[in-house]
DNA sequence: GGATACAGTTTAACATGTTAAGTTAATCTG
DNA sequence: CAGATTAACTTAACATGTTAAACTGTATCC
């Protein structure tokens, strides 16, 4: 188990609630289908996703006034919690790595993964 | 859903269980462990695909002699058959997105995912 | 204004990813 | 040689990936 995961672990989420998280963090309230494309997931999988994180507390979700369809999720206090407690070393991790791969191999890969992704083949 | 799946279902097969007959089409009759290194695939997945190709008839596994513990899993004539049908088909797709993405961008991303795999994170 | 198409989500069904625990056979060690 | 350890798989349990179908509001268009 990666280190990231084992920190998630400890914290009760996966790497995917993590990143929803993340997303909903730096962009303030949101519908699902911006945050499943920032967080690079399909519907049915943020569906998923966002009735354990729920469930949990981390977040909630109503109905837009505007259009009934839409929601708006938001982050709970727990939520913000929960983030704040394991952002930074979230963060080291993932520089850890970015050292270990060599900052240009580590942001190459990005692009490329970026690129592939645009692609949708 | 990307060509290789639409072919791959059109065969019968998923993408993952495509793999694992390809790695036993290169390199003959094999036990899991070396199978699921090839494939890039944890043993209890490749535990699971095997018992789903075997259901299908398209591989085979013995026990193995000399280690009771350890199988050999060979691919039947059928499983044969459905690789050549579309081995062809499989790698002009592979190439023609080679090809989108450049050849030497397309190499870099997999030598990039092949050192990030390596590192084990 | 009502049939119809479209949008945003959700459900369902099946396959795989992932970790932990279980099983059986081989091997090591005192 | 008996008990402990290791190896090779398998099972189990839960989460996500993926596609198709369903569901519920909104917008459209004759």
């Amino acid at each position: 188990m990666g280190p990231i995961r084992v920190m998630l672990s400890d914290a009760g989420v996966t790497e995917q609630q993590w990143r929803v998280l993340r997303v909903l963090d730096e962009n303030g309230p949101m519908d699902p289908t911006s945050i499943a494309d920032q967080a690079v997931l399909l519907l049915p999988s943020l569906t998923r996703i966002l009735q354990k994180l729920e469930s949990k507390g981390l977040v909630t979700r109503i109905q837009s006034e505007t259009d009934r369809r839409r929601q708006v999720v938001s982050v709970t206090p727990e939520g913000s919690a929960l983030i704040s407690a394991n952002l930074e070393a979230s963060i080291q991790i993932f520089d850890q790595l970015r050292m270990q791969m060599g900052e240009d191999r580590y942001d190459a890969l990005l692009d490329l993964l970026s690129e592939l992704n645009d692609l949708d083949i």
